[in-house]
DNA sequence: TGCGGCTATTG
DNA sequence: CACAATAGCCGCAG
């Protein structure tokens, strides 16, 4: 065991690991640390000051692609101080090259293998499996200290918080990761016909580092203007039980003073709402406010409702409780994310920060000293089909900054139905004015509509898919036994649309994630920080003095990040770039 | 108490 | 009103 950081770097770098190679980290604060790499295979033990040394002096020195179980490791990496650039994440990948969304250790494994899921051993991720090892097999299961069991499997034990760490443990932990990776990486690499399969890998792992970038730091929002806005549309904050529910029962009344019946009448039941609905002599299969909005003029309750709506949905689901919980004294708004979503691998968020309204994004401003770069992505879904497909024609049409204009034009048709005809291509629309263009879509671009109606017949058929970027899109299990047969024909339009649609959505978000962790790596240096990624845009905080120069980045980093992930190079993207001071300040 | 349905918000 | 997501409340089954 090597004695001190400097002497743990001089053995990787005998070892011949160095800047960007693999290097697998298994890490318990407090306990240890395992390195595997190059066939070697070191423990550390030591206090978190310890670990935090020699993580630190590994990192500036070494430079290697962490290899990780998953990011909770780089999580921990993280509170030790050592915030790293890259790493493969075999979870990530996992997740990417399998598809759905478990990825534990013994999953992966078990996978890499060939053993049947369906003989994983019992662990928390597998609460219904055969109760085998905290039960009586442990004999059988041969010896605890051997992570890898008999039967092949990995010992679950192994990946439990409760697993009483030693170094030499997390230095074996840290050998099978790093094995794991290699084969993971062979195996994407063998991908003959998706040549950005790793290239895409690195960046869902890199894409992971940034979620707990996202998840720490959070988005700058003020709390003052945010108490000013939401009391704008909901009213004052309350103090007590009593008078909120004085507060909810006058704007309850605003809609109920229109209705007779009006005292027994519950808003936020549906079909309660009907019925007040019908009382007014209006007829609904339902009471969205889509299909409300044709009435308002009908009866003066339908805008009273709608009104009501709105602001109801102001005060529950981002009130002041959702302020208080989410956001923090240090004025961050703060929520988990996850890299990928399990269908087509876009990014999501919770605490709304996803699906904030409009009307509170005034709220959202950059810290004092430091501006905005927002960045947005143009029609990035027609360019990804024009890229994936290989289609001449519409590549052809990505020349333009106006995509939708271009198709216009050659279809002989106004641009908005152009812009319906396109989307409704790649939703798989079967009704309505774009459904009616899509002939003359499919003589334009049959290159383009071959690649969706492709995607469709996959899917419909019940076969897995797989994005340009090699992210399998599972259609297997796909809903197939939750309704009665009648169904059939609709479930089976529902998986086309679903499949169709999750090969551009799909490939959009590897660009995108690609390009959002190209300015995280090179942002760095310039002080910037991502703190909001929206599926095809990017809020950078970055000191003032440096806003032009961050602005630069971002747009560089998007053309870098196409040419190196694109397979058509006439295929054009674009970025919105602004620089302000607020979310919703105005582009330009 | 858990879960599907309804509704609203975002890209 | 297609594709994806998070989230709250209601009504019903267990």
């Amino acid at each position: 065991m090597p004695t001190g950081p400097a002497a743990l770097v001089e053995v990787l770098a005998g070892a011949g690991v160095g800047k960007g190679d693999l290097l697998a980290v298994a890490v318990v604060a407090e306990v240890g640390l395992g390195l595997a790499g190059h066939g070697l295979e070191v423990a550390i033990e030591g206090d978190a000051d310890v670990l935090a040394a020699h993580l630190r002096a590994v990192d500036a020195e070494v430079q290697p692609r962490w290899v990780l179980w998953s990011s909770r490791t780089a999580a921990v990496m993280r509170q030790l101080g050592t915030d790293i650039g890259s790493c493969w994440d075999v979870a990530a990948v996992h997740r990417l090259t399998g598809g759905g969304w478990r990825a534990d250790p013994g999953r992966v494994w078990a996978r890499l293998h060939g053993l049947p899921p369906d003989t994983l051993p019992a662990s928390p991720q597998r609460p219904g499996a055969p109760l085998d090892l905290f039960t009586m097999a442990d004999r059988d299961q041969g010896d605890p200290e051997q992570p890898v069991r008999p039967d092949g499997h990995l010992r679950p034990d192994w990946d439990q918080p409760g697993w009483v760490a030693t170094p030499e443990r997390l230095a074996r932990w840290a050998a099978l990761a790093h094995e794991v990776a290699t084969q993971q990486m062979a195996e994407r690499a063998a991908l003959a016909d998706r040549p950005k399969a790793l290239l895409v890998a690195r960046a869902e792992s890199a894409a992971e580092l940034l979620c707990l970038d996202l998840a720490a730091g959070g988005l700058p929002m003020d709390r003052a203007t945010a108490e000013t806005l939401l009391a704008e549309f909901v009213g004052p904050r309350t103090h007590s039980d009593a008078d909120a529910a004085e507060q909810r029962r006058r704007r309850d009344d605003e809609v109920l003073r229109h209705d007779p019946h009006g005292r027994n009448v519950d808003l936020r039941s549906p079909a309660q709402v009907k019925s007040l609905l019908r009382r007014a002599g209006i007829e609904v299969p339902d009471t969205r406010a889509w299909r409300l909005e044709p009435m308002v003029d009908t009866h003066p309750v339908v805008p009273a409702l709608l009104a009501w709506r709105k602001a109801e949905r102001m005060a529950t689901a981002f009130g002041y409780a959702w302020l208080d919980e989410h956001l923090g004294a240090d004025g961050r708004l703060r929520g988990d994310w996850t890299g990928c979503d399990g269908a087509a691998g876009r990014m999501t968020a919770s605490a709304g920060l996803h699906n904030m309204p409009a009307e509170l994004r005034p709220a959202v401003m950059a810290e004092p000293g430091h501006v905005f770069v927002r960045a947005d992505l143009g029609q990035i879904e027609p360019r990804v089909l024009a890229a994936v497909s290989g289609d001449e024609e519409l590549a052809r049409a990505t020349r333009s900054d106006d995509l939708y204009a271009g198709v216009a034009t050659t279809l002989g048709v106004e641009r908005d139905i152009a812009k319906v005809a396109v989307l409704g291509a790649m939703y798989g629309q079967t009704t309505g004015r774009g459904a009616q263009a899509l002939a003359g879509l499919r003589a334009a671009y049959p290159v383009a509509i071959e690649y969706l109606e492709q995607a469709e017949r996959e899917a419909r058929a019940g076969r897995d898919l797989c994005t340009f970027g090699g992210r399998r899109v599972r259609m297997s299990n796909q809903g197939d036994h939750d309704l009665p047969e009648v169904d059939a024909r609709s479930r089976a339009a529902a998986r086309g649309r679903y499949g169709r649609n999750a090969m551009i959505q799909g490939a959009a978000a590897e660009l995108f994630k690609m390009w959002a962790v190209t300015v995280r790596a090179r942002g760095v240096t310039l002080g910037a920080e991502i703190v909001l990624c929206l599926h095809d845009e990017l809020l950078v905080q970055a000191p003032a003095s440096a806003a032009a120069e961050v602005a630069a980045l971002v747009d560089d980093a998007l053309q870098e990040t196409v040419h190196r992930w694109s397979p058509a190079p006439s295929v054009r993207f674009l970025a919105d770039t602004s620089i302000v001071a607020r979310w919703s300040d105005a582009k330009g």
